[in-house]
DNA sequence: TCTCCTTCGAGATCACTGCTCACGTTCATG
DNA sequence: CATGAACGTGAGCAGTGATCTCGAAGGAGA
């Protein structure tokens, strides 16, 4: 709150920093699983205790990771779109699209760390919400766009059971207000395929099959672009 | 290679198995990272040296769980699949869907063994590729009965480009032979986005929005079985 | 300025872990 | 029957997350 930080608070924020640039540096190079709070220590030239001073376990400085691959995530993919024509829906979720799966080829163990196993017995979600939804913020602007400027075609599909047009209703009041419920189901469909690709992609399900993955992400990429009704080119 | 097994290999044979149900025990119980040799050992009443006659590392004993359990979840499949008339192609796509979500539900931990992320450094994917494949055979055979049948109505997606054709062409070869690549695309969509859907629920990615999942799931196989171009009813 | 309380880092320690190795034993086979 | 491979044991190595005590340092109020 004060702007004006003590010398012990500005050392503390230092050192805060500095023990998650070396943790993320151990997962980006090694894997979540070798995370160790010791090298971390050692490499920062301190005992292994004053780590507990800052992060009360190894998962919390874990979870801290998560929310800032998040993050990450979400700038690179709000940089990406925000450089397409406003009224161009489609090429908006192409880049959408796009800026994920590449942060995600980039970033291999953070990904893993967000949209892999859950890796502590569980973590509180509660932090990691906010930053969690900014990529669907950008699907959902993209959406309210799109239908403001009546550009969205109504989609063929099979009607919303009660309960499913309900949440999603409720999403769209929080991430696309003004967008009807059965846009925002086909969204959440297309939002659960883009993950699944990526993740299939990057932990080797698709090996046998659509290995380079290039020309089949961008092919589902239109589809889903179709089964949520934007508008062709 | 003989019938007539010594009592050795009869006693190596037993322990083999008694290590891996212990060993999925732990899994299922506490999640792959708890998993511990020397739990095992003590719980089977051995020293903890003499698991490593039977599995060299605590990485190889994770892998052998891993082909298990693919091979668990392609029985269920299987099991399901094989109880719907084989002339109702949408019924068989609705059975794998349901008995692939259901079974990750049951085997939480499992599941995240082999659609989470890849545990060890790197594990040998030549071993695991056969019963992976099992569920994607089932995909594929339902998908060739009904182009024989000709009841699959052609769809309407962009048209492949060359290298996914062939690599859809391929698949085919192996999984469904007979069906057009562009079946097989679509397919290959349907694919990810089930995977990718029960990840997101399994992971907790869905809490916000859909969180339970039963109609979103339900809609979604329906979307998916309108892409395939599998027949109504 | 001086005191007192909080914060901090160091080091020892606990209870674990995966893994290796030398050692005797047990079994199967030439 | 003898010999070599397979087996189980226990000690030991190197490493881990986490806890605790203790002395040093910082910061705020008197």
């Amino acid at each position: 709150m004060n702007a004006i930080r003590t010398a012990r608070q500005r050392a503390r924020d230092e050192l805060t920093r500095e023990i998650k640039a070396e943790a993320r540096r151990q997962v980006v190079a090694e894997g979540p699983q070798r995370l160790s709070l010791r090298s971390i220590a050692r490499d920062l030239g301190m005992a292994s205790s004053a780590i507990y001073r800052y992060f009360p376990s190894r998962d919390d400085l874990l979870t801290a990771l998560i929310i800032d691959a998040y993050d990450s995530l979400g700038a690179a993919v709000e940089d990406v779109e925000s450089h397409v024509p406003r009224e161009n829906i489609r090429a908006r979720w192409q880049a959408l699209c796009a800026g994920a799966r590449s942060w995600a080829r980039q970033h291999n163990h953070e990904y893993a760390l967000i949209y892999g196993s859950p890796v502590p017995g569980y973590r509180a979600p509660e932090d990691t919400i906010a930053p969690a939804s900014r990529v669907a913020g950008v699907l959902g602007q993209l959406l309210a766009d799109g239908w403001q400027a009546e550009v969205l075609r109504p989609v063929r599909a099979p009607s919303l059971r009660p309960e499913l047009a309900e949440q999603a209703r409720h999403v769209a009041t929080v991430i696309a207000p003004g967008v009807p419920p059965e846009v925002l189901a086909q969204a959440l469909i297309a939002w659960t395929q883009l993950f699944g690709m990526v993740s299939f992609e990057l932990f080797g399900h698709l090996v046998g099959s659509a290995d380079p993955a290039d020309e089949f992400f961008d092919h589902a990429v239109e589809c889903m672009a179709d089964v949520m009704g934007l508008p062709p080119a």
